[in-house]
DNA sequence: CGTGCCATGTAAAGCGTTACATGATTCA
DNA sequence: TGAATCATGTAACGCTTTACATGGCACG
């Protein structure tokens, strides 16, 4: 619903570009607060193009395949501008890690361990990632745009987000191996009798 | 995806229930890691005893109209454990505030502020929820069951993922607060010598 | 000569959101 | 008498995911 003022925000931001140009920088950072794949950016430019938010402008390359350079028009900053002052609602969770804990009792504890093992690295990882963004881009706090330090707030948002999971997952797998060594080590309720 | 995952592993923690009781559920606790609509629960319900996961049972009523009541069944109980032992990834991460943090310099920053003030009231609110279904079920941790403190565990990601939204408008508001102090506040970018 | 990057798509299926709908009971 | 709760849906639309596809260039 709002990947089209994700769009908006990183050509207005970032200045002009081209799809291939955005889906790399929703890889890089946007993915931090906004994750889309290539197939949405490209069908979102298209409709943005066709409602006229953004202008497109094909640019010949000798050798290699032309590319569109998209720009946001006068209506689509308006737009843009209109939708952030409208209320917005937090997304809605959906952590399917959250469900295996609830039903952690049907599986040995030992394998459980191993998912929130992965998943901390999965996490560390990714925070590793936002704080070496974060040294490279804002290092020169004083010389920063009202733009950039924007965008460093979200970053912060991003760099908490992932800190916290590997909290939470620390905190958790202490818990988790407590009861490994306290010998609480749960059954599979597989019915070992059931063949099939 | 994992809606079926979800209601799976609510049938069998908390035993058999009706549409109507599962989707209380959701809303009371089970919305922290995995939010549902009433009409996805009922949809999913279909396609779960269809494919055999869960069986169904009429209890008549009187007075009041027939529920359906749903049971995981062998099948279900197998199924989901198999799931639980594969690989999951992190949940795809869409905050559309953070678009409007990112493109924050086309709005007056008081507008801003209001909208991250709003927020943060939002993720209180929703805290101090969390915060009292942990002191009502968790209060003797001594008499509690493997499967109710695996649900703790899960709810602890909740207050824990609230905790921090809370800190980050906290953090970003005194900021922006800041900005507005130094009379930083940007100009809106309306180009007001447009008519329409 | 193969791998990976540049650059851009189509198609189908599944999932989520919004709107609409029904009809009884209980409580103020 | 009206509002809230119990209890359960259908339909349409739109977004997301997954799989498949193309074709040149640069580098080792």
């Amino acid at each position: 619903m709002a990947l089209a003022q994700a769009i908006m925000a990183s050509l207005i931001t970032e200045g002009p570009s081209s799809g291939y140009d955005l889906v790399k920088r929703f890889d890089e950072y946007i993915s931090c607060y906004w994750m889309a794949s290539h197939q949405q950016v490209y069908r979102e430019l298209r409709n943005l193009e066709r409602q006229g938010w953004i202008s497109a402008e094909t640019i010949v390359q000798t050798g290699r395949p032309n590319k569109t350079v998209y720009s946001a028009t006068d209506l689509g900053e308006q737009q843009l501008s209109a939708w952030i002052l409208l209320p917005s609602e937090p997304t809605p969770i959906r952590e399917s890690l959250m469900i295996k804990m609830k039903a952690g009792h049907l599986v040995p504890l030992p394998d459980l361990i191993q998912e929130l093992v992965y998943r901390r690295q999965l996490h560390a990882t990714n925070l590793n990632r936002l704080k070496q963004l974060e040294s490279e881009t804002f290092a020169q706090p004083a010389a920063l745009s009202l733009s950039l330090r924007l965008h460093y707030l979200s970053l912060r948002r991003g760099i908490r987000y992932e800190s916290e999971w590997v909290a939470w997952c620390d905190e958790t797998l202490e818990v988790l191996n407590h009861w490994s060594d306290a010998d609480l080590n749960p059954q599979p309720n597989l019915e070992p009798s059931q063949e099939q």
